[in-house]
DNA sequence: TTTTGACATTAGAGCGCTCTAATGTGCAAC
DNA sequence: GTTGCACATTAGAGCGCTCTAATGTCAAAA
């Protein structure tokens, strides 16, 4: 727009002094006169000057900047581990750049390939709604640290939820309360919707118990969740005595739904969501769930992704992290036997 | 990391031609005849080049890029809006570049610079938490749409919701149903919150009824409304018959405080939220609440925006948009007169 | 054959900064 | 007075791209 922005070499002009320095005074060099750091600072800031990022990065080949994608900004779940992140690169004095791809897959690929071209320095990425083996060549030259289930690459670190604890916290819990009819509602086929549908397939077996009919929720929202209820009810199937879903999100679609039959919940039906959202915790839901290390995976993620950045570090590194169960209201012990 | 990234150079070499043509090919250009097009696409695909957009936007002195502020990842009605906003940004060929301030005040000033640094095309604020002065110079420079309270600026256009509308059809509702001691709990001292006191004061007045004594959550969550309520309910002052609480975060934590105690909505008391979230529409919480033109509101600022950046137009324009108010099952009529 | 002009391609400067190596400067040590 | 050395400052190349203006190429027109 209009005119041009102020550079340091106006800066540098109106300072009486050199282009270099200016760029060291920018860059808070201890190397610098008191006396023409102030000088230097006084004219910047009578022009209005604002370092341009966009070059100082081209010429440094750093950036200090990490980029994040999120797969759904609708997702609280998300939202809290971005709050981790945030809070912990912005403590290692790190800018943070977020991209999203709404859930579509082309725009997810737009949105990494914005977060690379803009050559931050390594990349978040948050469920990932694409393989990540597709990340995998742009990782041997930029650090990704995936928030996914890990891999055996040693090019993406990863940060994750021990699904396998979760799922037995949850069938535990509900075996223990007296059911045997378990059913997962799923959330579709995204890499972390399979995981977590293996996990309880898994878990389920060591139980010597039957998973059931594949009953899915298709996303990770409360529409999805609805669906799947609405299909169930439809179907021919005995109605199980409980439901594991996905997470929260299904969980209050289903219990929305099921709030429109005669089916009470937990009288008829125990229901146990995950990730232990603001939802979960609210009286009117008061939703037996997972609760995720949210916080922490967030600034884990973060600073296994500066190491990565630092060191050069060769070797993967892969932490996976255990939920913990919280039980409120929404699980009992099931009507008849 | 290591070797550094292949560059338009390499892709020249490879393709048997010279840097410019390659950079045309990158751009799509029509200029470039099939042959040599093939040539270089093949060129780039096998040694991995993606073109750096950081030193691209250096030379061409655009980004094609839009800088979001967002005031708070948790807020599902920034995600709405967001949504609007990506989805336009996306089908008009820009990149999005979210930042977020998580409510921080210097972690605000930190993430608009670093998408000013970024030499965005335009920036959009969502709800910033500062006052708007602060980024009227920045706005000289360059675009800027805030979704915030109309100003009188040419430099800063703004989109916005009719607070005057939204707090009448509240109030109008509640007054019909026979309401007049109407409490409003407000959102603090941001901007928005502050919007929204005014209307609701201004509209109380208009109906010659007594707006009574502030009660601020202070912030739009429900820890928020749960802190009100938790003071309201202590306070000497008589219980309203209904409250209107600033969003549907505070009306929720409103809601679950309540639950706790004796009195019931909206037997005993009428509830009235703002922003039509997924949290009000649920069968739960069921909540009576404003539905901003959310999605619009986002596209809205993408074209205002745009609009902007492409003919320079110096005059500032101001969005008003109308919300309309949907009647669910937490208002009712007050138990006695 | 030469001219013309449309189209395809390229050389080379320059975007605003950082970085290396070189250059000034002033003061303690000899 | 010279040397040495720490410290402050600067010149100038270069980051990977775009953009303008110039150049090359070829078929149709003269």
């Amino acid at each position: 727009m209009g005119s041009s922005l102020p550079t340091m070499e106006d800066v540098a002009n109106r300072a009486g002094v050199s282009r270099a320095l200016v760029s060291l005074v920018m860059r808070d060099s201890p190397k610098v006169s008191d006396g023409s750091r102030a000088a230097v600072l006084a004219a910047a800031s009578a022009i209005g000057y604002r370092p341009n990022l966009i070059a100082r990065n081209l010429a440094s080949h750093r950036t200090m900047t990490i980029g994040v994608f999120l797969d759904d900004l609708h997702n609280p779940y998300y939202a809290e581990i971005a709050d981790g992140l945030l809070a912990t690169a912005y403590g290692h004095g790190y800018h943070t750049l977020i991209t999203t791809g709404r859930r579509h897959p082309n725009e997810q690929q737009r949105a990494i390939e914005t977060l690379f071209g803009m050559q931050t320095d390594g990349l978040i990425l948050l469920s990932p709604r694409f393989p990540l083996t597709i990340i995998e060549s742009l990782a041997v030259n930029l650090p990704v640290v995936a928030v996914a289930e890990p891999l055996k690459s040693d090019h993406i670190d990863t940060v994750s939820n021990d699904e396998r604890v979760g799922a037995r916290l949850i069938i535990d819990h509900l075996v223990g309360l007296g059911h045997r009819r378990i059913l997962h509602i799923d959330g579709g086929e995204g890499p972390a919707a399979t995981m977590r549908l293996r996990a309880f397939r898994r878990v389920m077996k060591m139980h010597g118990l039957d998973p059931g009919p594949r009953i899915s929720a298709e996303e990770f929202t409360e529409a999805g969740g609805e669906r799947a209820t609405d299909r169930l009810l439809k179907s021919a199937e005995p109605m199980p005595s409980a439901i594991f879903a996905a997470n929260d999100l299904i969980a209050a679609g289903v219990l929305d739904r099921l709030d429109d039959t005669k089916i009470r919940v937990p009288r008829d039906l125990s229901l146990v969501g995950y990730d232990n959202t603001a939802l979960a915790t609210m009286r009117r839901m008061s939703l037996t769930t997972i609760d995720q290390q949210r916080v922490a995976i967030g600034s884990l993620a973060v600073e296994t992704l500066i190491d990565r950045i630092t060191t050069g570090r060769p070797a993967g590194q892969h932490h996976v992290l255990a939920p913990s169960l919280v039980v409120r209201k929404t699980t009992a012990a099931p009507r008849s036997k």
